[in-house]
DNA sequence: CTCGTGTACTCAACAAGTTGAATAAGTGTG
DNA sequence: CACACTTATTCAACTTGTTGAGTACACGAG
């Protein structure tokens, strides 16, 4: 029931249909929980039987009719009830690029590094993103501003946790990738 | 078959109990992949009858017998074939703590302070452990020096993305509940 | 001398997440 | 004007991951 707290966060910003949540709707939301649209609709689904969500048709000229779901009073409550319970476990990451950087040294050292750097071009591409829709929220103000007059603050504190995020990405990957030509260099010289 | 290749990676430390990968092994695979003992063995026992590691049981005096888990060759090399896969997607994080940060303008904020605070505990903790593991690695060298001679830099290359990671929550975290405070004494002067 | 904790593992049942395909119409590119 | 892409959703089959309990013995605290 975790996607479920996710889809409701995704939904205070607004009506929005399946699709719109899949390809990760207001992008905020989609950056710490991402999944597929068929579990999306799965989901949608069971909330809208549960009364948490309610959909309305929106029949449309040139393409698909959609349906958009909003939360309801009970999935207003939902949120509340579950941001009040207890903590409990720490963010699952599962990081495939950092198994592969934790073999690199029996793996196969180029493909490893090539990956490093595919993971610095999707932080970059992010972060631009991220920025974008950063501006966006602040509409001209200075942060200080925004903080003190926005309504909300919860999508704003969790946009600069992601920035941050890919921030590290992208100077730890600087780091790593001059570290393992440092290595090669340094192997080729000794043999 | 993700799973699989982070087992494989521990097991490049050595010999290992499904104990002891669930228990979180060396802590450094653990920082980036985390599962429950049950999946582990599961995991183990497939990978055993595809012939990729081999168990060898060890008797002990005072506690139940072990099976001790290595890599075979075979294993190696689904190692090496594995780092050469085409990187493909960017790291799965699923952090419940932002979804909650995400909706804190509507639920309940005391509580989502409390997660945070929570999660900068977590994250002291776990950089204390980790710079014992540093510590270990170095072996009194300098970082300079151990990239230069060590035989494997790939753990201590991720030892390092996981305390950037505990380092920006903890910074994070100590801006977000100043962001939340200085809101609620916002609130509370205007209403 | 019982209770909790740690080692070490297993079984069963279920919930969550992934993969692949299908439908169906419109829009843009070469 | 064929081909790929985008919108929008659904179905089915599958693999992963989670939860809860149970076995078995040893050790130390109270």
């Amino acid at each position: 029931m975790a996607l479920r707290n996710a889809v409701m966060a995704a939904l205070l910003e607004g009506e929005a249909s399946g699709y719109d949540l899949a390809k990760g709707f207001d992008a905020t939301v989609a950056n710490f929980w991402m999944t597929t649209p068929q579990q999306l609709y799965r989901e949608l689904e069971r909330m809208e039987a549960e009364g948490l969500v309610t959909a309305r048709v929106v029949e449309q000229e040139r393409r698909p009719n959609k349906r958009l779901f909003s939360l309801t009073e009970a999935g207003r409550e939902a949120v509340r009830a579950y941001t009040a319970e207890s903590p409990g476990k720490p963010a699952v990451i599962r990081d495939e690029l950092l198994v592969k950087v934790q073999c690199v040294d029996v793996g196969d050292t180029e493909a490893v590094r090539a990956a490093i750097a595919e993971r610095m071009e999707w932080a970059t591409a992010k972060l631009v993103r991220y920025e974008r829709l950063r501006q966006r929220l602040l509409d001209g103000r200075s942060e200080e501003a925004y903080f003190a007059e926005s309504e909300r603050i919860g999508p704003y504190l969790t946009l600069l946790r992601g920035m941050s995020f890919e921030r590290e990405n992208l100077q730890w990957g600087d780091m790593a990738l001059r570290r393992l030509d440092q290595r090669a260099a340094t192997l080729h010289a000794n043999g």
